[in-house]
DNA sequence: TAATTCGCTAGACCGA
DNA sequence: TCGGTCTAGCGAA
């Protein structure tokens, strides 16, 4: 049989039970659409040990002979080595096998089992070494219309631009929500990067261009079957599919008794629970991205920082679009009267466009993701940090032939979560206004920390008596081992040294190019995950969990800012502020901005190769405060500004969410005038400004609503705050509020508590709000700290003079 | 249902 | 009605 090559772009593994036998399918994107191989060769296994203090002995027929439950059987068992130690390789016909075989293994004496949890086609992956997202070369022959694949290889020169789309559904809602026993899909809307479709049952919109129209519900969901099949899109785009769109396309779909088969070859959809109430939906081939997953992975990572999640918000924080929304009554009442589908039609599609235009905004990041811990699509985009890691280093440890540690039992998990330690050091900064400062910060300090000091749980207090008291004895006084490279020191090198490469060549690189953009998204890819592994460390889940060895990156942490603080005063600086990885200095009259640079490279050279300290900038001026409860200056809190003006605030009410706008845009007035030019009187006359408009009544709700997020269950709460009285009040009225949603309230003039004035601002009339709270718990609140530092008093503040108390507003 | 610790501030809560 | 303590949320690194 002949050899055939075929190149493409790796979307998905998957497996399929042939017979007796799992077989592994690589679905890759060629030039000729989405191509399926079966690689029938590979089969599942996992690790076995004796375990050494226990003495036993097992040998090749003793695996054999081992009776299993429902005729399940071992199909191979093999000694084999892994981190220089031997270790029996089990083999199986088919993942069912495996799965008994594990748990009859798991309680056999002297016998310890690894690797036995890591699904069939991720174990394909890491053993193969394949990156989704990335092109590959794969040999085949041709079997009974089958393609039986040979050989599979990175092949990177592939560029098969993918077809990404996305689709967002409207449903009838008579009640409080859509029902899919009872209400209708109304509408389908479908956007690429070039077209956009809507599907509806509205005759009327017959003539309207970009529409199909069906008879039947029925009949517009299989047209939009039919038409997605067609399409074989290797992204599918959602905005909320994995809970709404697509779990409602299937109660429609069994409902009206059809399928709704839009994977890979028309295979059916496949909805999974995760936990209580989130689903996912996924197909064949075809990756699903829900945009909405992959936003809420995104600040995880502190890639976005969204406050609200609905597709509007979204919509104006990224793009600065004012997207119109159309509430589910007004969609029932166009639905039912009939006027307004065109509007309801624009809607539809808006919402596709906005799913696809996020989607597109963060693949390259996603794709980067993707390659770097061998995962698909549909699992980075819905990963959290110790997901991502973990990944990343059971790769690792194939590549190393190391072995991958179990997941902990629960038992052990709560044991680990009573262990803490001591985090970064903050020093008190030095309250006031300062000149000419300068901040300086170590590059990935906690990355360069374990690979300086080896830090890896299997060089942690090593046997060498040498390793005990050499360079690499914590503060903490645990050790790592100065003779074997650790595996976590040697996972993060290489990602450093990647980043710095890439760096280098992000430099030559032209801005604005496809280049461009790509490195850029590698190097942030590189960084998040750098900065992901010292919290895994600690993280009492984690398959490589070592208290001992976060405990020793902090302590070093702390040792290393301490030093440079102390290096800075004695070469004639003023330390202002530290926290965990930064120095602020101001530099004296007698020094220049050279000294500084001179002062960091005198540094480095007293610093292990890995670790770096950086110039992070110069700033004309700084501004520190005292905290509000006692006499001492406020750590996590400044402003700066540099001297092309541009302000940085850090910490204050301003960057916080959970405050009203007339107190946060007030005091980012105050800040700014101060820093720019250091006269605080037009300051005091913004804030004297701001009182007045608030007492006069004509403050605009938008500029009063404070956004709070519900973190629980509203009868979970001992205290209830504003945020949760209001939410209460809200359900009361009828509404819906799940755990995890923000609350948007103002404190309106009834009731006398705060929690009592508060209420959803949806319920709340413009001109109904209790000015004397947001003088004296906002606006006051946010200014005071900042002019009392330039010597002024809350009293200076309030028109009309000293001898007014507070409690006069109202 | 899944990275860590450090830190600030508010408003409720509770007992005198 | 007061002052201290606790609950809660969010941000910095």
């Amino acid at each position: 049989m002949a050899l055939q090559k075929e190149t493409g772009i790796l979307l998905d593994v998957d497996y399929e039970n042939i017979g007796n036998e799992s077989a592994i399918i690589v679905f890759l994107r060629t030039k000729k659409g989405i191509q399926k191989f079966f690689d029938s060769d590979f089969r599942p296994y996992f690790f076995a040990k004796a375990e050494q203090h226990a003495g036993m002995h097992f040998d090749k027929k003793f695996f054999l002979e081992i009776h299993l439950p429902e005729n399940a059987k071992i199909l191979d068992a093999e000694e084999t080595e892994k981190s220089s130690e031997k270790i029996w390789k089990i083999f199986f016909h088919n993942t069912t096998d495996l799965k008994i075989a594990r748990s009859v293994l798991k309680e056999i004496p002297g016998l310890k089992v690894f690797e036995y949890d890591i699904p069939f086609a991720r174990r394909y992956l890491i053993d193969r070494g394949l990156s989704p997202m990335a092109g590959h070369e794969v040999s085949f022959e041709e079997m009974h219309g089958k393609k039986i694949l040979k050989k599979i290889l990175a092949f990177e020169e592939e560029k098969i631009p993918l077809k990404i789309a996305a689709i967002d559904i409207e449903t009838y809602s008579p009640e409080r929500f859509s029902n899919p026993q009872k209400d209708p899909i109304l509408m389908i809307s479908y956007a690429d990067e070039k077209t956009g479709t809507v599907f509806s049952t509205k005759k009327q919109l017959c003539k309207s261009k970009n529409c199909i129209v069906s008879e039947t519900e029925k009949e517009m969901i299989e047209r939009f079957v039919s038409f997605l099949q067609e399409k074989q899109l290797d992204i599918i785009v959602s905005y909320n599919g994995d809970n709404f769109d697509f779990p409602y396309f299937r109660e429609r779909s069994r409902k009206l008794k059809m399928e709704f088969d839009i994977g890979f070859e028309n295979t059916p959809m496949i909805i999974r629970k995760k936990g209580l109430s989130d689903t996912s939906a996924r197909f064949r081939g075809m990756q699903h991205l829900d945009a909405f997953s992959m936003l809420q992975m995104l600040s995880r990572f502190t890639v976005v920082s969204l406050i609200k999640y609905d597709l509007e918000s979204v919509a104006k924080r990224l793009f600065g679009y004012e997207k119109k929304k159309i509430t589910a009554k007004e969609i029932n009442k166009i639905w039912e009267t009939e006027t307004g589908l065109e509007e309801l039609v624009d809607y539809n599609l808006e919402d596709s466009v906005f799913a696809l235009r996020i989607a597109k905004t963060y693949l390259q990041l996603l794709i980067e993701f993707c390659v770097l811990a061998k995962q698909d699509l549909f699992d980075v985009s819905r990963a959290s940090a110790s997901q991502l890691v973990e990944a990343l280093l059971m790769r690792k440890a194939f590549e190393l032939n190391a072995l991958v540690p179990n997941r902990p039992s629960e038992d052990s998990v709560s044991a680990r979560m009573q262990k803490t330690y001591i985090g970064g050091y903050v020093k008190e900064p030095i309250a006031g206004l300062h000149e000419n400062i300068a901040v300086l910060d170590f590059r990935s300090l906690h990355p360069s920390i374990i690979i300086s000091h080896n830090i890896s749980p299997e060089t942690l207090n090593c046997s060498h008596r040498e390793c005990e008291s050499g360079k690499n004895l914590s503060p903490e006084k645990d050790w790592f081992c100065e003779k074997k490279s650790g595996f976590l020191p040697m996972v993060l090198k290489e990602i450093l040294g990647k980043r710095i490469e890439i760096k280098k060549e992000l430099k030559k690189a032209k801005k604005g190019t496809a280049e461009y953009s790509q490195l850029e998204a590698r190097s942030q890819a590189l960084k998040i995950l750098l900065n992901s592994h010292y919290g895994y460390l600690g993280f009492a889940r984690a398959r490589w969990y070592s208290m001992e060895c976060a405990r020793a990156v902090t302590a070093w942490s702390r040792q290393y800012i301490r030093e440079v603080g102390q290096k800075t005063e004695a070469t004639g600086f003023t330390v202002l502020y530290n926290d965990t990885d930064s120095c602020f200095l101001k530099i004296p009259k007698n020094k220049t901005q050279e000294d500084v640079k001179k002062f960091v490279e005198e540094i480095n050279k007293d610093l292990p190769e890995a670790m770096d300290l950086e110039l992070e900038g110069f700033y004309k001026r700084g501004l520190f405060v005292t905290r509000r409860e006692s006499k001492q200056a406020a750590k996590k809190r400044y402003a700066l500004i540099d001297f092309e003006d541009k302000l940085k605030i850090v910490g204050f009410e301003y960057v916080r969410r959970d405050w009203a706008n007339i107190a946060k845009e007030t005091q980012k007035q105050v800040i700014s005038t101060i820093l720019k030019d250091g006269k605080p009187e037009k300051a005091v006359e913004i804030v004297r400004e701001k009182i007045a408009e608030l007492k006069s009544g004509r403050t605009l709700k938008k500029d009063l609503v404070i956004m709070t997020q519900i973190k629980r269950p509203l009868d979970k709460y001992s205290s209830i705050g504003p945020h949760v009285a209001a939410a209460l009040k809200a359900v009361k009225k009828g509404k819906e509020i799940e755990t995890g949603s923000v609350v948007e309230y103002i404190i309106t003039k009834s009731g006398e508590s705060i929690s009592e004035k508060a209420q959803l601002e949806e319920f709340v009339k413009e001109g109904n709000y209790d000015a004397n709270y947001y003088i004296t718990h906002q606006l006051l609140p946010a200014v005071i700290k900042i002019l009392k530092e330039l010597g002024y008093s809350e009293d200076d503040l309030i028109q009309g003079g000293k001898q007014q108390k507070l409690g006069a507003f109202g």
